[in-house]
DNA sequence: TCCAAAAGTTTACGCGAGTAAAATTTTAGT
DNA sequence: ACTAAAATTTTACTCGCGTAAACTTTTGGA
């Protein structure tokens, strides 16, 4: 195999004995071309193991078959998840996904949606930062590129939005803690970077509210992504002064809990539900790591594979429909309650 | 702004009254041109925003500007806070990082080394599967493509290697080990699936021999790359059946040890150096996690920013030089022990 | 001020493929 | 076996840019 080095399409239309509109038509659509000749393109395939240039091929087509994935952080096991979990999907519908990571600098998501224009991908799955998302920029690469947005909803922009429903994860988790002991106090960042920490922070009001309690915030310091020990540090300081107002603390998300947890641990403070426990700790997320904590941690749990399969039917349908913009649709999906060890 | 639509670079070269090769020249290299035109021509990008086309520019390119880096498993922490820290340097080095994950399978390794070659990649850094790894696929890539392995090496191959030194990591844990309280017995896996693990309980058994303990093992099953559970399903197995020969335990890697703790505290197992505590496990890499453990985590960390900044400083040379392939070059860096409280 | 060197312009061709149109061959149905 | 339909071949043009060659203009130093 492999006599002799294949430039380009028209040597390998030679050797396979096919003209090249015909090679070409074979790589665009194998079942477009008749079945003898799709064998010999086959079996010259084999043997010289060509494959058409990725850039002339992209040169003149408006649309490419690449997908962009852009997540704030692809060090978070969370969105690292997610990201895999899409990528697989992007490859089984004929996709080439190219994953990004805006590791929570605006300025790097502006370049990244900038650079992907230069793609011409079909289409664009994005996690926005949020808050600090450069609205304009997103909202001109929005009109010119089929976008699908994630996790975070920045509102009126991409043809969709696939999220988790904030409320029902907040909804759940107190109305267990509520029926299960003393109703928790909600433990946050005082300024935090992600997005949904807001939602989540109004439905536990409303959620104390219809159970007749009443909120009690522990809110702590801390900048940038570093949750884990911005929730550590909270978690000390909360203990060490004495912040805590009762026995539950209901964290933010778990990247913040497990931090807190830490905290804990190290203060001598038993966690969980048992008797000789000081403390109930519950979150949100079912971050992949939250069943390895000590003691493992009670959750809410995200639909991952719902939510990365119907971001991706939802591009799928935004690059198909040819009048897009017209009317731009939201989905979430409800949180899964986790119960483990530590409420 | 924007006046007009620029298409291509011909029109961009109108608007901006400089000639199209100019133009072109520029943008290869802006200082290229006189300071007189460099202000002519950036005066109009900035009006128009034009960017010449990505795939237009590679078509007729030997090599792009980009650069491959492929990982095992981007949800690992680990290897996603190395591929945070390459993509950086990369483009502070003016190229453009494409991620890639193989996610443990030797076929999506291959496929994506398939795939990047398309790309036409200035070079390539990629911390092979290892065991699994496609020899003959990797071998002929990296003929034809200037490329460094990290962290896990494969013999011969590459024009680089740059790691850490497995030696170090298990000589400094197994040192202060046994220093400081019983010699330490190794918790690994019976088959484990990355390359470093083998290297490691060398290590340890050379180790052991020259400070002149017998070295004891407890070897756990498990397949794949879930090294948390893995661990933690090890653990309980190995507690329940009162396996453990000794007081102390060293574990393979952070992961599986997070696993292990995991399964401590659900037996009630109070891991640490003070009084009142059964066990003392360490272990090596400091995961991004480790310091959250509870208790958090001795181990031997890696110099992620050696690894990191020497792959592409050695990605560098290997893609200036003409003569590649000539000599293969390896680097190790040792490990710096992390005291924490496990141990 | 003059002149050689440096920079820019014109012109023209190449890259590797997509694709349209017309001519030709193959296929399938009767 | 004949014919209409389908598939393939031929030919030729396009895309956006890199780049070489020959020529013209600008620049800076004596």
């Amino acid at each position: 195999m492999g006599e002799r080095k294949i430039r380009n399409m028209e040597e390998f239309a030679e050797v396979s004995g096919i003209s090249r509109p015909t090679v070409s038509k074979y790589f665009h659509d194998p079942s477009s071309v008749r079945k003898s000749t799709r064998g010999k393109i086959e079996a010259a395939l084999e043997e010289y193991a060509y494959r058409p240039n990725f850039y002339a091929v992209n040169q003149n087509r408006k649309l490419t078959k690449t997908i962009g994935v852009v997540v704030p952080n692809l060090a978070d096991p969370f969105f690292a998840e997610i990201a895999r979990n899409i990528e697989r999907r992007c490859m089984e519908a004929g996709y080439a996904p190219t994953l990004f990571g805006s590791h929570g600098e605006p300025e790097l998501e502006v370049e990244i949606l900038d650079n992907l224009r230069l793609l011409k991908p079909a289409g664009v799955l994005i996690a926005p930062l949020g808050r600090v998302t450069d609205r304009k920029a997103l909202e001109a690469f929005c009109r010119d590129v089929p976008t699908v947005l994630f996790d975070s909803n920045i509102e009126g922009l991409g043809d969709f939005f696939v999220g988790s429903d904030n409320y029902s994860f907040v909804d759940q988790t107190v109305t267990y803690l509520c029926r299960s002991g003393q109703p928790p106090c909600f433990f946050e960042m005082k300024n935090p970077a992600n997005p949904n920490a807001n939602k989540r922070r109004l439905a536990y009001i409303d959620k104390m509210a219809e159970l007749g309690h009443e909120p009690q915030f522990v809110q702590i310091e801390g900048e940038g992504w570093g949750f884990e020990e911005i929730g550590r540090q909270g978690g000390l300081w909360a203990i060490e002064n004495r912040i805590l107002p009762c026995d539950t603390v209901l964290c933010s998300n778990d990247r913040l809990a497990i931090g807190f947890l830490s905290a804990c641990y190290e203060k001598g403070l038993r966690v969980g539900s048992g008797a000789g426990c000081a403390l109930r700790v519950a979150s949100h997320d079912d971050h992949p790591y939250s069943r390895f904590t000590c003691p493992s941690l009670t959750t809410a749990a995200h639909d991952y594979d719902s939510v990365s399969g119907q971001s991706i039917e939802a591009l799928m349908r935004a690059i198909d429909s040819e009048a897009r913009g017209a009317s731009r649709e939201e989905v979430l999906y409800p949180a899964k309650l986790i119960m483990r060890a530590s409420a």
